[in-house]
DNA sequence: CGGGATCCCCAATGATACTG
DNA sequence: CAGTATCATTGGGGATCCCG
C-alpha cells in the first residue's frame, strides 16, 4: 500500500496486510498472547501485531484496516457524519444490529479517536456520539471505495452470473 | 507480546474479521435470513447484508465491500499486483493462510471477476492466478485506504493507548 | 501440485435479563 | 435511556486425508 512511493524492484515485501485478531476486545485480548504459533514458524508476512518483518507501518495499518471491514463501523461513521446522535437514535437508524454490538463497536470506535462519547447526566441518561475530525478524516477514504464498488458492481454482478452460470452442474 | 508457543491450543490469527456473509455464497442464499426482521420491519437503511449506506444505489455494494473487508481478498489482491502467481507462491507468501482459505477467497475473488485462474494440464497441474484488469482497479482505492491508515497510525495508537490507560481500573 | 470433502473448534454475534 | 452481564448459537476457518 504506501510503499508504492518508493518502488520496488522485483519482489516488493508485499504489502498487504489485515488482520484483525477481533473487533473491539477490551484490555485482557489485546495483552493476552493469542498468538501462540503452532509448530515450526508461520512465515506469514504479517506475523501477528508483533511480527516485525514488515515495513513497519504496514503492520499497524492492518489493525486499522480491520476496523473498516467492519460493517457496522462505517456504517456508524457514515451515519456519523451528518452530526452527533444518541445511542438508541443509531440503534433504530441502523436497523439490524443488537444493542451489544453497537456498544461494543462504539467503544472500539471511541477507543481509536474516531468519534467522542458525551455523556449528559440527566435522567434519563442522554450520550451523544460524533466523529471527531479524524472519524471525518476516514469518510473520504472510505467513500473511495464505496463509489468503486458503486462504479463497478454492474461488472461484479456480471461476472458472478457469468461465473455462477458455468459452474452450474458442477 | 505473548508469545507462549507453548500451551493452550493456541490460535493462530484466525482472523475471524468481519462480516463476509459467506465469501461466496450464491445469490440464492441471500434470501436466508438468518435474521429474519421480524415482526416491525426495521427501518433499517441497509436490507440486512447491505453494509454501507451511501446514498440509492448502494444496495450491491455492501456485498462488494464484503470482499474487501476480508483480509484475505485484500491480501491476495495486493500480492498479485506484481504478477501472476500460482497457487503455492500465494501461500507461501501469505503464510498464514490455510489452503482452504486460500481456494475459497480466490474463488470469490474469480466469482467477482478480480481474478482469473489459468489451468495447464502439465503434471504436477499448475495454476496461475492473475488480477484482470476490473482486479487492477480495486488497488488504487484500496491503498488509498492504506495510506489512510499509514497516515493515521500515529494518531490512532496514541488514541489507543490514552483509553487503554483511563479506562485501566474498569 | 492444486484442491475437494470432512471434522471440529472457538471467536464473533445475537438474544435476553438486569441495573443505574 | 444507555449499558453491562450471561448464555446460546453459528459459521468462519484451521487441520486432515485423499484424489486427479
Amino acid at each position: 500500500m504506501a510503499r508504492d512511493q518508493h518502488t520496488q524492484p522485483s519482489r516488493p515485501p508485499q504489502g498487504g496486510t489485515l488482520m484483525l485478531p477481533g473487533t473491539i476486545q477490551r484490555e485482557s485480548d489485546y495483552a493476552t498472547g493469542t498468538t501462540a504459533e503452532h509448530k515450526g514458524h508461520v512465515p506469514s508476512m504479517f506475523d501477528r501485531r508483533n511480527g516485525l518483518d514488515l515495513p513497519g507501518d504496514c503492520r499497524g495499518a492492518g489493525t486499522v484496516l480491520a476496523r473498516i471491514g467492519d460493517k457496522w463501523s462505517v456504517l456508524i461513521v457514515m451515519l456519523l457524519a451528518d452530526g452527533p446522535m444518541r445511542f438508541n437514535e443509531l440503534k433504530r437508524k441502523i436497523g439490524g444490529i443488537s444493542q451489544r454490538m453497537l456498544t461494543l463497536t462504539l467503544r472500539g470506535l471511541e477507543r481509536d479517536g474516531l468519534v467522542t462519547r458525551t455523556v449528559y447526566a440527566t435522567i434519563p441518561p442522554r450520550v451523544d456520539y460524533a466523529l471527531t475530525s479524524l472519524g471525518h478524516s476516514l469518510r473520504t477514504p472510505v467513500e473511495t471505495l464505496g463509489l468503486w464498488a458503486i462504479a463497478h458492481l454492474p461488472a461484479i454482478e456480471q461476472a458472478r452470473q457469468a461465473f455462477d452460470l458455468s459452474s452450474k452442474g458442477r
